[in-house]
DNA sequence: CAGAAATTACTGGTTTCCTGGTAGAGGCAA
DNA sequence: TTGCCTCTACCAGGAAACCAGTAATTTCTG
């Protein structure tokens, strides 16, 4: 039986080389390339598509996230595992959107890694049990951030660094009336009754 | 002549195989173990001491930063070398202080590496390029933190959660005027005019 | 082109904040 | 025990913000 050809991508030849070493007892497995770069791996690819591409996120030239979406885009049969030390749930549903067919750590077992390969290769998904576990905990809500309109923004800028309604008008050519309702339009939209609690959201919300 | 004696401690496995890869061609250094976690290092040291130990600072069970410290007081003749991708003023100079011989980067070529064990086995210093540039840009200042009272600081957080002198007064049974004692020896240590730029400042320092 | 949204500005009023000053009591450290 | 710091509280007044309402003009979008 032919042995599944994968290819190792990491901005580390050391970890390349580890990889390798790893894989090299596994008889049905057959490395046939590693690359540094994402140009390496498009280059590369254009001469030879490999079963299985095992794929780091951070990339000198690229992140891997971009990259997979633009590989698996372009070749349909490959089969991408996303090989990282970030465990993190927004770079897993990333991955996962780009086309991406497993998501494992760098710290798993050989072992780990020659069932995650033949698990993608066979058209099925795989996940380090971490990352797993990750994927169950509840995303907690993005906060409701206002949406400001373009003068409401250059107020709040200027409110938030100790500006008052007529030194704002005074440096926007208007009328410390106008200022004072635009100011209430904001303080309306973020559903507060002053500037403190204003600013502290504004922050939070990284407004300012 | 004998080679030197190196020691490998990285908390992923293909990082350790692929270090011992690049190492083996080199023919006057010997890698006489691997380590994935501070206490395999603790143990493997109390049977043999290497010339030099390569050291990742992210491990499992105790960073490597106050592992050197431990490492370098306990084991004088032993030159510690951190290996990481950390590449950040703060791990550099906290290394070296506390007894780190050198500081390279896991994007390192061998022949870098060849020369960063040999340099910091002959008694030198070893940084990568990359991290000599880092130490060489300023430092810039930290800001200057207002210190603030336990009492300063409990009104703070409520002028920030948008209560008025009159509601913080109610709520920390004091007279309103003593809130706004407090209020104004806020806004004078500061430095600025009004609550607008305090919470904006008080945001920026985390001090809510 | 029409309707909606944004922007501008106003009236009149109340509430809150800021400023400058003063001072006594309690706790703590030298 | 003394001196300093923190916390408490007060006075008076002016500045600023907030509130509720209204409305005309300009700009944008479908």
């Amino acid at each position: 039986m032919k042995p599944i050809d994968v290819m190792l991508v990491d901005d580390h030849r050391m970890v390349l080389e580890g990889l390798r070493v790893l894989l090299e007892p596994l008889e049905f497995v057959a490395v046939t390339g590693t690359c540094t770069t994402a140009a390496e791996v498009l280059t590369a690819l254009q001469a030879h598509v490999p079963d299985v591409l095992l794929l780091d996120i951070n990339l000198p030239d690229q992140n891997g996230v971009d990259l997979c979406l633009q590989l698996t885009q372009a070749y349909p049969t490959l089969r991408v595992l996303a090989l990282t030390t970030l465990n993190e749930k927004s770079y897993v549903t990333r991955m996962m959107q780009n086309g991406a067919a497993g998501y494992v750590l760098k710290n798993a077992s050989p072992e780990e890694l020659a069932e995650a390969i033949t698990r993608v290769h066979a058209g099925k998904k795989y996940f380090s049990d971490e990352v797993q576990e990750l994927l169950l905990q509840p995303t907690p809500a993005a906060p409701e951030i206002p949406v400001l309109t373009r003068r409401e923004k250059e107020v709040l800028a200027l409110i938030a660094d100790g500006l008052t309604s007529h030194d704002i008008a005074e440096k926007l050519f208007l009328s410390a009336l106008t200022v004072e309702t635009h100011r209430r339009n904001i303080i309306t939209k973020f559903g507060v009754s002053n500037t403190a609690s204003l600013i502290k959201l504004a922050a939070q919300y990284q407004l300012i």
